[in-house]
DNA sequence: TAGATTGTTAATCGATTAACAATC
DNA sequence: TAGATTGTTAATCGATTAACAATC
């Protein structure tokens, strides 16, 4: 198969989304209505759908169950991905009991924090357990992915503790760029960059 | 001034805070020094910063505290911006506290939520409001852009409120995604999503 | 002056869109 | 068959990179 562009994968799980929320008395859709729910130009959606191999019918569309079926499969869904969380403050707990996970293949396996004020305590389901405790909980759980929830300040040491324990995706709340190894992959999340993006598109 | 492409956009918040995390000693980078701080190529930083008029010296490079600054001039930090939450459970209080908004030009004006059993509860600074005192909030505060953390279920009755209180600048984590009028914009961020796309790209 | 580094042009790359033959 | 819609090619657009003259 080719490489998939990550603009695609990206749009993949926006179709999945718009997908979900069809019609319960329709079968198929066409890449017109698809684009007309996602915002997407149909060309792009048909090219998009092209990379899981022929799927639709001429004349008639994408069969809407087997689409996402094919979507799913191709973003690894079936598999559950386990998730390591490091920074049990606001952000960290909300993250650790975040529904949205739920039902899109993640669920988070363990979470930590350096603060002996909170380790021991509970964010619903987790006990938040020290750091010198991840590496052993990521081979425990078979965790593939680490989130980094902590302080600025912290973020380097966390993405440390990570690669050390063996993840090579990171998603990185902080706002900082940290440093890691070849091989491994950062993606980084700034709230504050996103709200700054918006305004200054502000219409003024 | 040309129109700024949002890559650009993007990038001078990672500029930002690689100016600042600049060595006391120094006074001047280069795009180089730049490039690998924030792991941008060179030619790209100076084609961005080029964007801001010629604030570089040949030969020489870029003045930091003069180049920081104009940055912030563009994207229009020095005035301060005031974000109004709708929806106070785990994610929506988490963003109302996060720290990494502060000296970033954000601050939050006022959080909201339907929910009976939360209005009225304090979450540090703020005290939860009902939705209905939105119109009014947003106009004493004069807040411009509003962040939806409520539930996917709730996202477009939160959206309508926002554009009906007069926002124009949305900032959406429900995964779902929501209908605006044209001159409203919303910027998305789906935490599952970019899991998947870290998950997609897992080394097997 | 010699060395360094910008600002900018031209080349490259990749992603999006338009168009349309294939075909259900 | 006639109408609809895919899959795909070619055209377009925009963003990144390389190269280098300008100049501190």
């Amino acid at each position: 198969m080719d490489r998939i562009p990550r603009a695609t994968i990206e749009r993949f799980t926006v179709y999945l989304q718009c997908l979900r929320t069809a019609e319960r008395d329709t079968t198929t859709v066409s890449s017109e209505q698809i684009s007309g729910k996602c915002g997407v130009n149909p060309a792009l959606v048909r090219k998009d759908l092209a990379y899981l191999g022929s799927k639709g019918v001429r004349g008639v569309g994408y069969d809407i169950a087997g689409l996402a079926g094919e979507i799913e499969k191709v973003l690894n869904l079936q598999h559950e991905w386990r998730v390591v969380i490091l920074g049990a403050g606001r952000l960290g707990s909300a993250l650790a009991n975040y529904p949205g996970f739920v039902g899109r293949g993640f669920s988070v396996a363990a979470v930590f924090d350096n603060d002996p004020a909170i380790v021991g305590t509970r964010t619903d389901g987790h006990v938040v357990q020290p750091v010198d405790r991840l590496q052993e909980a990521v081979a425990e759980h078979g965790a593939a992915i680490g989130v980094i929830a902590v302080p600025a300040a912290n973020a380097q040491d966390a993405a440390d503790a990570l690669v050390g324990a063996g993840i090579k995706s990171i998603l990185n709340f902080a706002p900082v760029l940290v440093d890691v190894p070849a091989g491994v992959e950062v993606r980084r999340v700034d709230l504050a960059t996103e709200l700054q993006v918006l305004a200054y598109y502000q219409p003024t």
